[in-house]
RNA sequence: GCUGUUGUAGCUCAGUGGUAGAGCACGUCCUUGGUAAGGACGAGGUCGAGGGUUCAAAUCCCUCCAACAGCUCCA
């Protein structure tokens, strides 16, 4: 099969950036924030710290980012956490010299000559040890483009700058981490060793930074998780599966509930599918073998595998035969496609075929079936097939991440099956409902990204009017969402336009979510129709759309967005009736009885410590309410509330608490 | 996958060559206390797995497994 015929749709989150091979002009490049002017500087006093302790380092860039600044570089030495203090105290020497940071344009001989002698990037010549990465981005430098340097002190670097004025500025600076990366990013080249600093203007935004990333870790879903028992990942069970423990099980249902409760109302049909489906499923639909190194491997039956064993097959023999495609098949979709889409190559005689299953990779391929198995009429389109539906897939394993980058997760899956007519509907349909469930949480930073194809590039398959209506369809779409929307040419799945959801939590950081994708190219493998108002067969458009990714990662993206404070309709335990002692024993089981029978999630906590430990553990496990009981209360008939944010509320009666807090749950308050 | 760091009780961690510790959680008992920790006693560990060095290994070396950070933001 030589070309991918479906990407891999709905994926768990992008996969990272890749580095644009486009230089950046000088302009371009001077345009630094004043910020990141300084980070630059901190970038280049690093590299003169770790000159000055070991002489033999050879630097290749060293940018501000993000949240500070870089530096790559080679040398004997391997730098670990323990070096900070020593670099850092060297850093600190020079910004109190206060060098001065002076430009010079150089011709490119005087920088070859430098670079060749090991000046640049060194504080002094270094005979035999020339600056290889200088001497390669020299290389890379166009002719006619102004070579500049930049020194400090004895340091002189390859640098476009901008820098500031006297290292005296750069005071606030601090180390954060080492780590390996490749020359130019390319695995194939020289690995390098990374050390990663930040810096501020002043002391007190340096530190305003760190207790940031404190906040962040403490709302780590990863921390949360284990505190609240909300999941739990077993070494035994496997990397990146994760253990849904019964707290976070009725976090995940809640909020299921809650979304089956929108689609239901958009007219979404609920289905199930099986986990598994056989291969030549996926040769159709081209997932196999393209993403072959993304899933797990196939299965094979028993009897099967027995027999290719007695025949002599070595493992290669075994995966050729199972990646093997019959004549007919290849047949069928070249048909379909009205061109060659796999060639000839990838055939098998079918006395060879291996067969077997498949871990399913997306819900798709299972759902298309369903869509297929009987005729359709114009007059049922849209079909929409909705399911929770789980799928594995081979992540590398250093990409897993708590929740957030899983082996096997559960996508808010759902395909919809259209005429080009209906395709903007839908997809505004699809956009609302995201809408919906983002404002119920709060989630109210977000923006839509609008995939398009980019008109010069060829990759783009279908004809140009499709395409035209599609992705008028999906900007007209994300405008009407009163949301920011980026529209991003070349973006786009090459078989269709696609929109993308990324929100914003509450400390800043940026989450992918799902996206929506309109498809013309599966309903053509998968020779989809039906038929209509002319009584004739058309092929309909398909929509993919996963909204919220997975079930998974929208969890922790939700337990660091509340930092474990659920509101109340999704809190794994709403309320725990304290007792201040014995004597209320009966009254508190009243309550309790009363409580479970209005379908609260109710717990009681008669043990013998004292309130103020009651409420301290319950505050720990955020659950929401507090109700205690001591005698004042059994007396009155009341309960005195707790909230968990919101402190000591008072006596109420048993009837209004009720009242409150199952309306609060029906209508999922914040 | 690659580079680095880490792996000791359910959790958070101390222990760097002489056969294992603390706090919390857990169990039993005492205490019946009014809005973030009452007290006593007790139980709990082949120190991630395997191999090696050594009279002796949680500790040093090697291999593997896992977690964490980075590997993308371009002199």
């Amino acid at each position: 099969m030589s070309e991918p015929c479906t990407p891999p749709i709905l994926r768990q989150n992008a996969r990272p950036i890749p580095m644009s091979t486009e230089r950046k002009t000088l302009d371009q490049r001077a345009q630094m924030s004043d910020i990141e002017r300084l980070r630059h500087s901190c970038a280049h006093i690093m590299a003169t710290a770790i000159l000055r302790l070991w002489p033999d380092a050879q630097f290749a860039y060293g940018p501000p980012i993000e949240n500070g600044f870089y530096y790559d570089f080679q040398m004997q030495h391997r730098i670990t956490p323990d070096d900070f203090e020593k670099i850092e105290a060297e850093m600190k020497k020079i910004s109190k010299e206060n060098q001065k940071f002076e430009w010079k344009g150089i011709s490119r001989e005087e920088a070859k000559a430098m670079a060749e002698s090991g000046r640049l990037g060194g504080l002094s010549e270094r005979p035999g040890n020339p600056s290889i990465f200088k001497l390669d981005l020299i290389d890379k430098i166009p002719e006619g483009e102004q070579i500049s340097c930049f020194q400090n002190g004895d340091f002189i670097d390859l640098c476009a700058g901008p820098h500031v004025g006297y290292s005296g500025k750069c005071k606030h600076v601090k180390l954060t981490s080492v780590s390996a990366s490749f020359y130019m990013g390319d695995e194939t080249k020289a690995s390098l060793q990374r050390v990663y600093g930040t810096a501020f203007e002043s002391k007190e935004e340096l530190e305003a930074h760190f207790v940031r990333l404190e906040e962040a870790k403490k709302r780590d879903h990863r921390k949360l998780g284990k505190e609240l028992k909300l999941f739990h990942i077993d070494e035994d069970v496997g990397q990146g599966l994760i253990l849904w423990t019964p707290n976070g099980a009725i976090l995940r249902q809640e909020l299921q509930n809650f979304i089956s409760e929108e689609l239901r109302k958009q007219g979404y049909s609920q289905v199930f599918t099986p986990h598994i489906g056989k291969l030549a499923l996926y040769k159709t639909s081209g997932h196999f073998p393209y993403y072959k190194d993304s899933q797990f491997a196939a299965i094979v039956e028993n009897d099967d595998l027995a027999k290719v064993i007695h025949e002599g097959c070595g493992c290669g023999e075994v995966m050729a035969r199972l990646g093997g495609i019959s004549a007919k098949l290849r047949q069928q979709l070249n048909d379909r496609a009205g061109k060659e889409v796999v060639s000839e190559e990838n055939v098998l005689p079918d006395d060879q075929l291996l067969d077997g299953f498949m871990l399913k990779p997306m819900n798709c391929p299972h759902h298309i079936k369903i869509f297929d198995s009987q005729p359709r009429s114009y007059r049922e389109l849209p079909v929409r097939l909705a399911e929770f539906g789980t799928v594995y897939r081979w992540e590398q394993s250093g990409e897993l991440n708590g929740l957030t980058r899983v082996r096997g997760f559960t996508q808010d899956d759902a395909h919809l099956f259209c005429t080009e007519d209906q395709v903007a509907a839908e997809v505004l349909g699809c956009l609302s409902l995201v809408k919906i469930v983002l404002n119920t949480l709060g989630m109210t930073d977000y923006r839509v990204r609008v995939g398009l194809r980019d008109p010069d590039s060829s990759k783009f398959t279908g004809n140009p009017e499709q395409w035209d209506k599609a992705e008028d369809a999906c900007r007209a779409a994300a405008a009407t969402l009163g949301v920011p929307f980026t529209e991003e040419p070349g973006e786009a799945a090459f078989y269709g336009p696609k929109i993308d959801f990324v929100i914003k939590d509450v400390i800043g950081r940026e989450w992918q979510l799902g996206t929506v994708q309109v498809d013309y190219v599966l309903p053509v493998r998968f020779d989809l129709s039906y038929i209509g108002s002319d009584n004739k067969s058309h092929r309909p458009v398909m929509i993919h759309r996963a909204p919220f990714g997975s079930m998974e990662r929208f969890c922790g993206v939700l337990i660091e967005h509340f930092a474990g404070h659920f509101p109340t309709w999704l809190a794994p335990e709403q309320v725990r009736i304290l007792t201040i002692s014995e004597k209320v024993d009966t009254f508190a089981d009243e309550i309790f009885a009363q409580l479970k029978a209005a379908g609260l999630r109710v717990t009681l906590n008669q043990d013998a410590d004292k309130i103020g430990a009651k409420i301290r553990n319950a505050q720990l496990d955020k659950v929401p309410y507090m109700l205690v009981l001591g005698e004042k209360e059994a007396a009155a008939g009341g309960v005195s509330v707790r909230h968990a944010k919101r402190g000591d509320l008072g006596v109420r009666s048993i009837a209004e608490f009720l009242a409150d807090v199952t309306a609060e749950v029906r209508e999922r308050k914040m």
